[in-house]
RNA sequence: GGAUUGGUAGCUCAAUUGGUUAGAGCAUCUGCCUGUCACGCAGAAGGUUACGGGUUCAAGUCCCGUCCAGUCCGCCA
């Protein structure tokens, strides 16, 4: 018999049904056994009395286990309704009862995982994602995808795949490294952004990009940090910096409230502050703009605007506060070396939702003298930007359109929308701080055959004394 | 790399100033229960107190080291 969602079930009432799914509780009552089947949609009770030949099967399956019930939808007397499950005014009268998999002893309980610690419930991230908050928010991240292509696809852009097998960008955070087992000695590195890819798509008149993309980075991890983490990538050509924050702010604003209609706005219309400002009133440049931070429904967004483009480092040079691609707002782009380099401003904007950075961009640098010139200004010597920025400075030579982008920090934004404190919670298979995968068990050791291949040879971490 | 908090039953926690046989709830197992829906009741089982060393008549508790986890700083163009 074809399979019946629990979701249908209430308009179904005298038919006979097939219900397959997990037992989320058991209740014996000795003469009569309850049991909660549940599949994606929520729960449906099935009732088992004696003499029924599945009875005993009943009596010993475990919570968790796989079932297939067969039997007849009835409706519930009003005293008995049930307003909290999906099936609340029916329950299934069972004829046929199977156990197509057995659950073991469960590691921990499922009902609220939110006090389990979290290294056991990574371990068995299968299980902790079978409870309703886990689903709740695999659910609205599908529901943000399909709603973040949707509307983007209709003002026009483009999803473009750029590789994750590139090249290792000289500045930035830490690179994760892939041997090239053709080229001994060499390696591929995996994105910290797709930032020269999606600029260069402008340069190949693509004019509108975007991309939910996968980032790497090799830095220690936070509580709003993976190793690996989604971008909403946007770029786009012949704007400015106005449009893409209008563009961005729309987006949110429309996907808060088609998916999120319980969130409440703080501050309307949406305020800019320049970083300076922000500096000087909040002490950050991420401030929470929040009147209650208790009331989990509120949001308080800004966007922080006109960084400085250059910033001190430890050794007393200057490097990019954000990268070195950065259009300098336009009446600095004349004369800026002989500026005060901490006084000069970028076309750059981070958007700011109740204290967390939630994406960040700029306008580039389009014309390849001033690119240029900001690299001398950062001390690359002409060798340096040749082999480091040489293939990405050729393409500027060949038409190069104003352009400029955004990237949603998406683990974030997610994290905010769903009340959660932390991203993995909206990460299906994160990692733990220390970049590990207590379910696969990565990273782990790999065979010398493989890393002889790669012309590798490994050391191990010398011991602390 | 640094700071800090923690690690006690399958899970979540307790254990007074260092002092009897390390307790509780949930989960598990056994028995009872025909309307529950986080069912209920009675009972049982479950511990190398992360690991190693030290102080002490006595250590879950104090000290040292190691491992593991969380948070924060550095880092994150």
């Amino acid at each position: 018999m074809k399979r019946v969602l629990t979701k249908f079930l209430s308009g179904l009432v005298g038919e006979k049904v097939t219900v397959l799914g997990w037992i989320n509780s058991k209740r014996n009552h000795g003469k009569i056994i309850f049991l909660d089947i549940r599949d994606r949609f929520g729960i449906v009770q099935i009732v088992i009395l004696p003499g029924n030949d599945d009875y005993e099967k009943a009596e010993k399956i475990s919570i968790e286990s796989v079932v297939s019930v067969t039997g007849v939808v009835v409706k519930r007397p009003d005293n008995l309704i049930n307003p909290n499950i999906i099936s609340g005014k029916v329950e299934i009268q069972s004829e046929k009862f199977e156990v197509i998999s057995p659950c073991d002893k469960l590691p921990f309980e499922l009902d609220d995982t939110s006090e389990v610690s979290e290294e056991t419930r990574l371990k068995y991230r299968y299980l902790d994602l079978r409870s309703k908050r886990m689903k709740k928010n695999i659910v609205n991240r599908h529901k943000s995808n399909q709603f973040i292509r949707n509307y983007l696809s209709k003002k026009g852009y483009l999803e473009v795949e750029t590789p994750f097998l590139t090249k290792s960008t000289p500045e930035g955070a830490r690179d994760f490294l892939v041997p090239s087992r053709n080229q001994a000695g060499m390696f591929y590195a995996l994105p910290q952004s797709p930032q020269q890819y999606k600029q260069l798509l402008q340069i190949a008149g693509i004019e509108k990009y975007f991309q939910i993309v996968r980032n790497f980075r090799d830095e220690d991890q936070r509580g709003d940090r993976q190793p690996e983490f989604t971008q909403v990538d946007i770029e786009a050509s012949f704007i400015d910096e106005k449009d893409i924050i209008k563009l961005t702010e729309n987006l949110i604003l429309e996907l808060i409230k088609a998916i999120y209609p319980e969130k409440k706005l703080t501050l309307t219309p949406i305020p800019r502050l320049t970083y300076k400002e922000a500096i000087e009133i909040y002490q950050t440049d991420r401030p929470d703009l929040r009147k209650d931070k208790n009331n989990k429904n509120e949001l308080a967004i800004c966007w922080i605007v006109d960084f400085p483009m250059f910033e001190k480092k430890d050794d007393g040079s200057y490097g990019p506060s954000h990268h070195p691609f950065t259009a300098l707002k336009k009446e600095f782009i004349n004369d800026f070396e002989k500026q005060d380099p901490e006084k000069v401003i970028a076309q750059q904007y981070d958007l700011v939702i109740n204290g967390n950075e939630i994406a960040g961009g700029s306008i580039r640098t389009h014309d390849v003298a001033v690119l240029k010139r900001v690299f001398e200004f950062l001390e690359h010597t002409q060798a340096d930007i040749e082999e480091k920025f040489g293939h990405f400075l050729k393409a500027f030579m060949f038409g190069v359109p104003p352009h400029g982008g955004i990237a949603i920090g998406y683990d974030r934004l997610l994290m905010v929308l769903n009340n959660e404190n932390n991203i993995r919670e909206v990460i299906p298979f994160p990692k733990t701080g220390d970049g590990k995968d207590p379910l696969m068990d990565s990273p782990c050791r790999v065979e010398k055959k493989q890393l002889d291949e790669l012309h590798i040879t490994t050391q191990d971490r010398k011991r602390k004394k």
